[in-house]
DNA sequence: AAAGCATTTGACCGCTTGGTCAATTCAGGC
DNA sequence: GCCTGAATTGACCAAGCGGTCAAATGCTTT
């Protein structure tokens, strides 16, 4: 496995830009609903080019996929064990949100991927995810444990923040065509409605 | 319109077989990656057999889809203008959540066909849906007038209540993945959790 | 039992798809 | 300017797809 690929710079910048194409195809329509032909004209090269800078869709699928799982887990990384645990908490949930600003396209991929049962990356959720998880679940009941947080499930309480703040990624047609005409401001919205939900949760009762 | 089909027995029970393996074979893979092959095998039926009961897979699908968006839209329904606010959120809630719990496959359906952008339910979401939850909104904001709720803004309340239960559905990979090996009480203690998470974000400062 | 309609299916069609390949064009070092 | 490998592509293929159709089978009514 030990490559000693050239990689020149139009090799590069090729690569890059079918990932780009590819990921607005795949996430907008899944997998299967995705095909080289609309990938190769949304990068602006024929169908064989692409396959000469990757050996098959597959191949481009989950190089999209196994480049995203890192950036995914990076805010939940960023928690700070010595912070002050509730505002540790928004901000992660405020970065998560911040993604789905961001990235709406990589959101959606991951729920493609997810929602017809990720076939392609199983492993990584029950491993270096899972891994990720628990220990972050470990480090919120310490907290609780010394009356920094309200008494709440760890796993569950990730969970909720996961699906409040990209349910704004992959749900975006529903919300927008709910809150039109005014659909402008949704995402600040959001956040304020957010802080307010995680505060009350969060916060330990008064001794 | 006015139709008058003769629905004989053998028709609707086939009709309700290749609707039910079509339900699975769509949530499971997508539009796209649904074959008519699959359905048929899944309902055990030979493919032009099924295309005896339905014009077209696009006719199975849009049948399932129209079928499923007023069972769906029920528990909003059930709320109760003069109900206690807070109990009646919760129960709202709880039903969503047991919806996830009951028919996971509807649900998929419908994120499959919203994360890939709805283009055969936008009428729906912009017209009934909207108008639907508009009304609600509108009587969340009634109760939080009369000190009855906390302030919170009711659209992003909703859409809070739809992501959290959902999530249980839709993303029951991920959430088993994590969770193992002790996956079999999930639900109960997400229930236990959203109670929590709820019953904190609405309750109204004591006067 | 025979007519008449509902049901079922094997064989087939045209189109799209992922992928191949030989041939051509391009870009940089000498 | 020319040579060499990188980059690009038109033409093509086999498989899978949604859908058709004529023919066969089943069921019910008389």
């Amino acid at each position: 496995m030990s490559n000693a690929r050239p990689q020149t710079r139009i090799q590069k910048k090729n690569r890059e830009t079918i990932l780009d194409a590819a990921l607005g195809v795949f996430s907008a329509e899944g997998y299967r609903g995705a095909t080289l032909d609309k990938i190769a004209a949304e990068a602006g090269l024929s169908k064989p080019n692409v396959l000469y800078y990757f050996a098959s869709k597959e191949a481009i699928y989950t190089e999209l996929l196994s480049e995203l799982l890192d950036t995914w887990l990076d805010p939940l990384r960023a928690l700070d064990p010595d912070g002050d645990p509730i505002e540790e908490l928004l901000g992660y949930m405020k970065r998560k949100l911040e993604m789905s600003r961001q990235f709406p396209r990589e959101s959606r991929l991951f729920a493609n991927e997810i929602v017809q049962g990720a076939p392609r990356i199983e492993d990584e959720i029950t491993g270096s995810l899972k891994d990720l998880v628990d220990e972050t679940a470990k480090l919120i009941d310490s907290w609780i444990a010394s009356d920094q947080l309200a008494k709440i499930d760890p796993h569950h309480l990730i969970f909720s923040i996961w699906a409040t703040t990209q349910h704004y990624a992959d749900f975006d047609v529903q919300v927008r065509g709910i809150l039109q005409p005014d659909g402008d401001t949704h995402l600040d919205d959001a956040e304020e409605f957010l802080v307010a939900l995680y505060t009350r949760t969060l916060t330990p009762p008064a001794l």
